[in-house]
DNA sequence: TAAGGTGAAGTTTTT
DNA sequence: CTTCACCTTA
């Protein structure tokens, strides 16, 4: 479709909802289904449900009416979900676009809709509001712009633009941008629009806490000039179209009519925002009621509890059972999955749903397919130290005699983890006894914190071990790529001021401070465009003859490429515009180490737009979705956070760093008191419930923090997991390499079980001895106890005077010493968010001693020794490191 | 304009 | 200890 914000308002066939449409619209698929599903009242089971469980089945079949699905980890909640909506088509309660289907991530969308196409055949294609909560707004926007203060052409704007935005804003304001960072204050707005706020809503109290007092005002000013731009952030994709429902009940009527049924995943994680969109969406009017259930203000504390409240969401209820076209909605969360509370999601939501949706069905999905016992033991026992749960417990109906507990492990510092980690999974590489080897894509390593990774990425490439970082640096977010996404948006979208500031110099034309500002006054004094303010100064006497001449330049090449626009491929636009402009110039001459990589991700992004039909349909698809998909071809280990893993699952997980103030993290204590705790440990349950079969966690007595070394005591989490389930290992040669004196000096035999210890019996002494007792969910358990007396106790011991702060310092030379030399800074993770260090010990090195080599970090350099895949490079700027050869090309 | 020095800050992340 | 942004200097 040439143009998509053109389509007709109702996509169904007929133009209007049709409660049982023909079963051969939409598709052979469906249409094939349905007849199997409509042989009558008692029809025998469609073959999609029959592979489920009870509790999955009437998940499913329950369409009509509120339904909320607890679906723990593992229970097969994405399959419920596409079933369900495979069903609904199938029997022919909707047609494909009277469904509503809510994400929070592309990647979740994407999946479903695979999914679906698998049960439905083609009809998937046919379903236009299967999407993230955001991508759905831009539709709704896109569709009724007008009506929230925008042209439909409107661009989003990513986080990089909102923070150059603001910047302008608070040194227009007259204020010190360093007392009163932008990255700050966007993050605050972000917040707000969260909870739904516009500026005139915000707490005074948050008001003033940023610029002086400014900040209402400063919210309203930002919020005035996206609207110049014809431009909105991600919080207005929730915003805007609240408010257009709120002030148009004529248009939200009409999307009532349309949406027969409503499905969320991932409820757990909504905001207010999302909540209230989806309330509005998913509440028809009652009768001589506001439109708005709970009146203006949405806030959670000040609704559902009011009796009245509550008895008229009954009578609603009542009301709409009864309709034949009422909007079924169906949430499916995990309560104990909800770990982004600190980006405003609300548990709460979830929690409230039966008082939101009275007569609510709510199924609980327990029966486990992913774990062994023990890891399900160790997980359900762990988050049953949280207060406030739905309450669910996991199970398993496949007794593993053979399966292994948890294991936990010790070591002395982070180096050492990472290394006893490397051995484990040497270990598991190799065959076992009946010949199965273990697949590195079967195996993740999950960390709190990105610092972590580091120590395990150094490690691997020493050992020529595979490995694969998910997270850090993304295509779209690389200078080059914002850069050359700006030319496009100039180009589709001349009044995009930002775009037009990022680029109107670059690559360098001698438009410097001066000429801009100039341009922007007068942009702004006329209220019109930059590109435009640009064309009138071009013809006049304001600038002087050298820019003047320069920014014709620039103005006569938009326009030209303006022109180009409708009849050129936008894959050939792409590259005319690069070549034209200088940008691909700039980057060859460039000498830098970089360049090469810059120039690749810019045929890498041509590449990427053959896909997209225009360059309008390219951009609007980039500003929503901003991951670039991993390779999964090599066999790897999977290095990420706990946060990023949510969803996903591995034979065996490594769960490093529990120690207190890593793992529950200190700033989620100091900032979120008992909450931030109880996130933390859902976090931990989330680590422990990606295991299928192996689970091995670890902490280290000594950690280097902001490059000072501090010794560290053990996670509170440690002692809320249930004995029966977990081992604890000792890790044999490379624990026991310090000494007995020190191994009790330095923090008492964690991990040595049995050994004798100067602080009393820890539980990790006396795992498997029978009648030791379980553990309280008080944090006063012999453990923490311990760890606690242990943390004075070494602490003295060591240095004699210093308190009791659990800091100190062990010394900064000699670690480094042991190192050695070229240990410590191969930098990996460079490319595409994701480098992959390849091992080939088996292939001898395509290069020899002297050779002249490449590499994407560090430059150009010599090689001065090899051994097997690794070389030893010395690099012209970067001194001497040793790099796996993978990372490096001739020249 | 580019390189080098200085200083502050340093969870988690999607859209 | 690192990274990154910004400011100064040639």
């Amino acid at each position: 479709m040439s143009d998509p914000f053109d389509l007709p308002f109702f996509d169904e066939p007929g133009g209007e909802p049709a409660p049982n449409p023909p079963a051969r619209k939409g598709g052979g698929g469906i249409a094939a289904r349905a007849m199997a599903a409509r042989g009558g009242p008692q029809a025998q089971t469609p073959d999609y449900v029959s592979g489920l469980n009870p509790e999955q089945r009437q998940a499913v079949e329950t369409t009509e009416g509120p339904v909320l699905v607890l679906a723990g980890a593992g229970t097969g909640k994405t399959r419920v979900l596409t079933t369900r909506i495979a069903h609904i088509l199938a029997t022919g309660r909707a047609y494909p676009s009277q469904i509503l289907a809510v994400t929070f991530t592309n990647k979740a969308a994407r999946e479903m809709k695979t999914r679906i196409g698998v049960l439905v055949g083609e009809a998937v294609e046919g379903m236009p509001w299967l999407g993230t909560f955001h991508s759905i707004g831009v539709k709704l926007l896109r569709r009724h712009a007008e009506l929230a203060g925008l042209r439909s052409n409107f661009t989003i704007l990513d986080t990089d633009d909102v923070i150059r935005l603001i910047k302008q804003l608070i040194q227009a304001e007259g204020l010190d941008d360093k007392r009163w960072p932008a990255r700050t204050f966007a993050n605050m707005i972000d917040g707000w629009k969260n909870k739904g706020y516009a500026p005139k809503d915000i707490p005074e109290g948050d008001a003033r806490s940023f610029a002086n007092g400014k900040g209402r005002e400063l919210f309203q000013a930002y919020q005035d000039r996206l609207k110049t731009l014809n431009a909105c952030d991600f919080g207005d994709l929730l915003c805007l179209p609240i408010r257009m429902f709120r002030e148009h009940p004529d248009v939200l009527a009409e999307y009532h009519r349309k949406f027969r049924y409503i499905l969320v995943d991932e409820y757990q994680d909504t905001n207010t925002a999302q909540y209230m969109w989806l309330r509005l969406l998913a509440q028809r009017p009652r009768s001589r009621q506001d439109m708005t259930p709970q009146g203006g203000d949405n806030r959670p504390s000040d609704r559902s509890d009011a009796p009245a409240q509550a008895s008229a969401d009954r009578r609603d209820a009542a009301v709409s059972a009864n309709e034949s076209q009422q909007i079924n909605i169906c949430c499916v969360g995990d309560d104990d999955q909800s770990i982004y509370g600190w980006r405003g999601a609300e548990v709460d939501n979830i929690l409230r749903f039966e008082k939101d949706f009275p007569g609510a069905t709510v199924i609980r999905l327990e029966r486990n397919y992913r774990s062994t016992a023990h890891i399900l033991g160790t997980a359900s026992h762990l988050i049953a130290h949280n207060e406030g749960r739905l309450g669910k417990t996991l199970f398993t109906e496949h007794a593993d005699p053979d399966a292994s507990k948890v294991m936990v492990h010790a070591a002395w510092d982070s180096e050492e983890e990472a290394r006893a980690v490397g051995e484990t999974i040497e270990q598991l590489q190799r065959p076992d006894r009946d010949g199965r080897t273990h697949n590195l894509n079967d195996m993740a390593i999950l960390v709190r914190a990105s610092f972590q990774m580091r120590e395990f990425e150094d490690r691997f490439v020493t050992l020529g071990l595979n490995y694969r970082v998910i997270g850090g640096p993304r295509f779209y977010e690389r200078q080059e790529i914002r850069d050359a996404m700006a030319y496009f948006r100039v180009v589709a979208q001349p009044a995009d001021d930002l775009a037009f500031e990022r680029i109107v110099n670059t690559p360098k034309r001698g438009l410097g401070e001066t000429t801009i500002r100039t341009l922007h006054d007068i942009a702004r004094a006329r209220g019109v465009p930059m590109l435009t303010a640009a064309e009138d100064i071009v013809e006049t006497e304001e600038l002087k003859p050298k820019p003047r001449a320069s920014l014709r330049n620039v103005v006569e090449n938009f326009r030209r490429w303006q022109k180009m626009l409708d009849n050129t491929p936008h894959t050939e636009l792409a590259e005319i515009i690069f070549e034209e402009s200088g940008y691909t110039d700039m980057w060859k001459n460039d000498r830098s180490a970089e360049a090469p990589g810059r120039l690749e991700n810019l045929k890498e992004l041509v590449r990427s737009m053959e896909e997209y039909e225009s360059l309008r349909s390219f951009l609007e698809h980039v500003a929503l979705v901003m991951d670039a998909e991993q390779n999964a071809e090599q066999d790897a280990v999977t290095i990420m956070t706990l946060h990023s893993a949510k969803g996903l699952e591995y034979e065996t997980v490594f769960l490093p760093g529990w120690e207190e103030g890593l793992f529950p993290h200190q700033r989620s204590l100091d900032e979120g008191g008992r909450s931030g705790l109880e996130e933390e440990r859902r976090l931990a349950y989330v680590g422990v419930t990606r295991a299928k079969r192996n689970l091995h966690i670890w902490f280290v007595s000594n950690r280097r923090i902001h490059g000072l070394w501090q010794s560290t005591i053990p996670s509170r989490f440690l002692d809320e997991l249930p004995e029966a389930h977990v081992d604890v290992q000792e890790s044999g040669s490379s624990y026991g390499g310090y000494g007995g004196a020190f191994a009790q000096g330095r923090g008492g035999g964690y991990g040595n079980a049995g050994r004798q210890n100067p602080y009393g019996a820890s539980r990790f002494d006396n795992v498997g001895s029978p009648g030791s007792g379980s553990f309280s969910n008080t944090y006063a358990t012999p453990g923490w106890a311990r760890a606690q007396a242990n943390k004075t106790a070494a602490t003295d011991r060591n240095w004699g005077t210093r308190s009791g702060q659990g800091i100190e310092r062990i010394g900064y030379g000699e670690s480094d010493s042991q190192r050695g030399a070229g240990r410590g800074s191969v930098k990996t993770r460079t490319i595409e968010g994701e480098l992959i260090a390849k091992s080939t010990m088996d292939t001898p090195s395509a290069f020899s001693v002297g050779d002249r080599v490449f590499h994407q970090k560090f430059g150009n350099g010599n090689v001065a020794a090899i051994e097997g895949n690794k070389l030893t490079i010395d690099f012209d700027k970067a001194g001497q490191k040793r790099v796996l050869d993978g990372f490096v090309t001739g020249v």
